[in-house]
DNA sequence: TCTGAAAAAGCTGAGTT
DNA sequence: AACTCAGCTTTTTCAGA
């Protein structure tokens, strides 16, 4: 995982669609070695998977909320994990430190559709209570920041 | 904007490198009409881009918060945009209703840094206050969900 | 709007430095 | 580890239905 390692993921980032050759032109590679090393990303599961962007708001889920649990039990087991997954309006889920025990991104097509989630989530074992936040607008959302932390700049 | 269209997106979601012989046998197309459907999603922005998803931590950005900015000045305008921008730690960042003001997603390499991060975020203009929530693990972050909300199911 | 096929482009592996 | 080259697959275009 060196310099160049990182440009081709910032590439990759950007554009995935783009030809071996231009990707190893930008960071001073052929294409062959740009390709090589790309797989090797790949294979170390650096690179997870390539997938499109899909606009929200076009496949109609344009309201995004952020929503915290309250819970009575520990959360952190494949029952709760299993028991969001099933609710295919949330994106994320993540166990956090604080006074919640987890936090879920949802997106819905309209303010009914997302109350009708939160009170599917509130079904789940060990729910005890929610705290809702409504977003009004993204201002972005970015791929990671593939810079070096270790690195001066 | 059809059954087809909802399919090819949740193939493209799922991989993005398949060949187009294959996502048209996926939806039941010949490769040239798969690909000509999406080519006019890509142009109508539906689809925004094709990108790799890449591990966090394998680039050392295995800490991750969310945190809730108050701020005694309205915080929707291009100014406060561009500042939190210029933070590339910063993953997300959403305007948001209810006490605080603002939500951002911090991606970090260690919890020092951070710190260092909500510094940089405390000194953005009209910011009164912040509230952090720190992720201890991630249960799953997926694709958005394309399934139709108008249809039964 | 889809199909099928031809032309163009790019991928990917083998051999070499 | 990276480069070049060549065969092969895939993309992309286009005429016809």
């Amino acid at each position: 995982m060196d310099g160049i390692d990182r440009a081709l993921l910032a590439a990759l980032q950007a554009d995935a669609t783009q030809a071996y050759a231009d990707l190893g032109k930008a960071v001073g590679l052929s294409a062959g070695s740009a390709h090589e090393r790309v797989r090797k990303l790949r294979e170390r599961g650096v690179i997870r998977r390539t997938a499109v962007d899909v606009d929200p708001a076009a496949v109609d889920r344009g309201v995004l909320a952020f929503v915290m649990l309250q819970a009575n039990v520990w959360m952190g087991d494949p029952p709760t994990r299993d028991a969001l997954a099933a609710i295919p309006e949330i994106q994320e889920a993540h166990i956090i430190a604080g006074s919640a025990s987890l936090l879920v991104k949802i997106r819905a097509s309209t303010p009914e559709h997302l109350q009708g989630v939160l009170r599917r989530v509130f079904d789940v074992e060990g729910v005890t209570g929610t705290q809702t936040i409504v977003v009004l607008e993204t201002f972005f959302e970015r791929p990671l920041d593939i810079s070096d932390p270790d690195a001066a700049g």
